[in-house]
DNA sequence: ATGAAAGCGCTAACAA
DNA sequence: TTGTTAGCGCTTTCAT
């Protein structure tokens, strides 16, 4: 098999110029050039299976197309839905995405970021970044066009998007309060990621706004957004604060820890307890009972977020932005009214 | 801020020519070298937080350390471990993954081909084959090495990975035969797809081995691995075979449909009808009830093809192999003995 | 052990 | 409207 064709064999076969045969592929220069030169070349193009090399373009432009995307992890159902959502909107934009997994590890991050910039990536989206993250620094030095998604860091010197956390927790509460639970937990995220640690805040906030003390609303920390996390969580929670009747997680995988805990201490859901996730990733319908959950639109904030890199790569001193997408409480099966306010509602 | 620094630069600042940098900065040459000018270049290299542009690098070599996949759809639960298992064994040998969502959309399939050859990728791993893909030939032609994983096409041009599906639904019907069930219906996947025709094909197969008649295991297709298509199909089959007590789904979304339409038509399972699925796709454990279903290794495969891949990159003309995984059933809580066994079972 | 020089395929400034 | 030319940053053969 002989090699690749290159704009000159293309301009060969069309008995052109090697440039013109370039401006004629190029739909950005094409204008320049007599319809009947462009359909020419074109089709020596198509007959000869001819495909640009973006190495040796990006090496020209010094643009590459592509971007570089970091997530925790793959496999953690509520990435691929923002991955996807970046690759969408990227695509008729002819951008690519390259994806690493950082597994919540700083080195990894570090060497993974590091790669992608010798693979000359235009610009970066984050979903992985942790509270005071290094990364901020070095591609602040660097210059390099950056967007977080999901999570923030702290300091806004960067576009973000993601959920409103406050308002879907504070919706979440407030179906709980109305369901007339008053003994509500909170299962928090871990320390550092800026999701946990909003929610947790907004807890805290829509907790009092209600009416609730401190004390009827005891916060437990889970030290990751995980199912083991939120079991074990649960089962200290339990063990502490037994009179609660309502869990708020931090996450749907925590959820999910919790009601496996609820049931392996046999304790009913929703009848003992009720339980409130967060995200609606995919099959917390599916788990038993069906998880009540604040809807999170991540495919649509990966989308957002590719936008607002784009539109930074094409225009470096673009406004910093900060998009908060709005959620939605979706009530299922995990969610009841307390059994004494059940009881109450029996004998009225 | 200042464009990236190149060789040149490192090589000034060590004092050395561009091509003396440029071997101590990678490791395949540097042995050329005596050792001081080495560690003389790379500290030159780290001071400037230098980092090597691989589209030059790619452009002079013609190769870009680069792969393509294709996979149908990122947000399938199925894929995200595939991938993971790809992009961990690329790692080690600097190679990276582009990965594309066809959507089972031959147009996409195609254009995605195309775009990724364009970025020069050094070869491919296709998971979204159907049988007869077009894209063989085109490879083929191309002479660019592919490899397929969980689905092949029919002819074996090509290495592929995928778990043993014949021995999985053996050992799934083996499973169904021992508690009792002697009326076993298969939904199997869409027509086209190599996993579906091949599980459809074992369960023709282990059946009869079994000594069961065609009329106690009739097969319903599904016209796609969704979760609404295994609704669909669970209805079909529950209207014209209505003495069946047990199911072998075409896999685990599948099986989560039926689940939903044992449960919408009042069905209990398992102590109406049992259910196997096909995968053990994450959450499978989590569904109610817990699904019993067949254990494939994703993210073994995704690393074995990507093994195999490089080796062909590596060594053209390496032989082609097609690669079973061993799978493994996992007894979880869809499935019993039927109604009857376990009357019998009571009576003796 | 190191230096010199060419060239990968493309684009874009300049020329005609 | 089309042709000429230089050069992006790297690797690598050849020379020293």
């Amino acid at each position: 098999m002989s090699r690749r064709p290159t704009v000159s064999d293309v301009a060969d076969r069309a008995q052109v110029h090697r440039s013109t045969a370039a401006r004629a592929l190029n739909p950005a220069s094409s204008g320049m050039l007599s319809p009947e030169t462009v359909s020419r070349v074109r089709r020596a193009a198509r007959e000869l299976g001819y495909t640009t090399n973006s190495f040796a373009r990006g090496l020209r432009t010094a643009r590459s197309s592509t971007i570089g995307v970091l997530i925790p992890d793959l496999t953690n159902p509520l990435f691929p839905p923002i991955v996807r959502g970046i690759q969408e909107a990227l695509l008729p934009h002819g951008y690519t995405a390259l994806i690493a997994n950082t597994d919540n590890d700083p080195g990894r991050e570090a060497s993974h970021f590091e790669a992608l910039l010798a693979r000359q990536v235009d610009g970066f989206i984050i979903a992985s970044a942790r509270e005071n993250d290094p990364l901020i620094d070095r591609a602040e030095r660097l210059g390099t066009p950056m967007v977080l998604v999901n999570r923030s860091t702290g300091h806004g010197r960067f576009s973000m998007v993601g959920g409103d956390d406050r308002d879907g927790i504070r919706v979440a509460l407030g179906h709980l309060a109305g369901l007339g639970h008053t003994r509500i937990a909170h299962l928090a995220g871990p320390r550092g990621v800026s999701t946990a640690e909003i929610r947790a805040a907004a807890f805290r906030e829509s907790v009092t706004a209600l009416g609730l003390t401190l004390a009827q609303t005891p916060v437990m920390r889970c030290d990751a957004f995980t199912e083991d996390s939120g079991s074990r969580g649960t089962h200290q929670l339990l063990a502490s604060e037994p009179e609660i009747t309502a869990v708020v997680a931090g996450n749907d995988l925590i959820a999910l820890g919790c009601l496996r805990q609820l049931a392996a201490q046999g304790a009913r859901c929703p009848h003992d307890v009720s339980v409130v996730g967060y995200n609606d990733m995919r099959f917390a319908d599916a788990f038993s009972p069906a998880l009540t959950t604040v809807r999170v639109p991540h495919a649509a904030m990966g989308a957002e977020a590719a936008r607002l890199l784009l539109e930074r790569i094409a225009e470096p001193a673009a406004v910093i932005k900060t998009l908060l997408l709005p959620v939605e409480l979706v009530v299922r099966e995990s969610t009841a009214a307390p059994r004494e306010a059940a009881a109450w509602g029996a004998w009225a």
